[in-house]
DNA sequence: CTATTAAATAGGAATTATTCCTATTTGTCA
DNA sequence: TGACAAATAGGAATAATTCCTATTTAATAG
């Protein structure tokens, strides 16, 4: 597959900062196309060491920033988890998370059914929802089968 | 309305220590019954405050650790959020979060179309689940309001 | 009731993440 | 090209959380 050319990939994203009267500097630039090839959800540290390799002298608070003001416009969605550092899920397609309240860990998944939940009318009255996501809580396999680990019983079952 | 008494409304923590093996310390026990009256969803800092007054030499560490034992115990939930230290839901009932990305603020609501909803089967066999929750990202009224506010414009509709 | 032991605590120090501050640079627009 | 507001780099400050260790305490068995 043909990789797209630097400027095509940048389009969309200039066409964004315009209309929110951003500054198309370097460092946007740079920070963005690192982004779109993110896997994961990668912390503003990690984002930080990545683009230094493009962009030696770019300082931490840039990146940080950057990232939040990406929130702002849509381009990015905070994740917050326990036990460290905020991360950015650069993927803006409808999708869901697995949470593990024991090591931590996000993963992604999707579901058809999920996405097409309806927003309650009360909500829709006084809040504009830009995203909808379901958070599930709970154990992953790997910490299950740790030495100590005791569930506390009350897992969700799915009805037969 | 009679308040229950003391004893009674601890039984069901003391239950709950006993199967985890948990000491019942007057530290956790004060901190509980804290808990159960909290409105909103305090911080450990709120919740260090409010203890001290019955408990004036507790420390932070102590109460920060025994909120994170009780989320591990399903006692709680935690609440991360954006710009703010993380908060403890008491509210273990089925309900789900709005949350203003500007702001930060958190509104609880409740739907019996998001508390029906079933578990992908994939998920299930890989995770044991605790809790579902979705969570819709946006903007409140107030912020919606605010001088300078500009909609990013990818708002979710709901179909007719 | 007492002794034993592992768990829990208090207090403070250390660490980590995030935000703030300010002088300087830079993108945008006329 | 010049003016100006926005953005940046670098470091300092702040805030939140966790760690460390000596001491205390709840639970257990004798």
């Amino acid at each position: 597959m043909q990789k797209q050319s630097v400027s095509d990939c940048l389009d969309p994203f200039i066409e964004l900062c315009k209309k929110f009267d951003l500054k198309i500097t370097p460092q946007r630039c740079a920070i963005y196309k690192e982004l779109t090839q993110a896997k994961n959800h990668p912390t503003a540290d990690e984002m930080f060491t990545i683009v230094k390799k493009e962009f030696p002298n770019i300082s931490y608070d840039t990146v940080n920033r950057t990232l939040l003001t990406f929130a702002e416009i849509g381009l990015v969605d905070v994740i917050l988890t326990k036990g460290g550092p905020r991360r950015f899920d650069p993927d803006m397609e409808n999708h869901h998370h697995f949470h593990c309240i024991h090591c931590g860990k996000i993963v992604d998944f999707y579901s058809d059914e999920f996405d097409n939940l309806g927003i309650p009318d009360h909500i829709q009255d006084d809040f504009t929802v830009y995203t909808k996501r379901v958070v599930l809580n709970g154990v992953c396999q790997k910490c299950r089968k740790k030495k100590g680990f005791r569930d506390h019983g009350i897992a969700i079952q799915n009805k037969k």
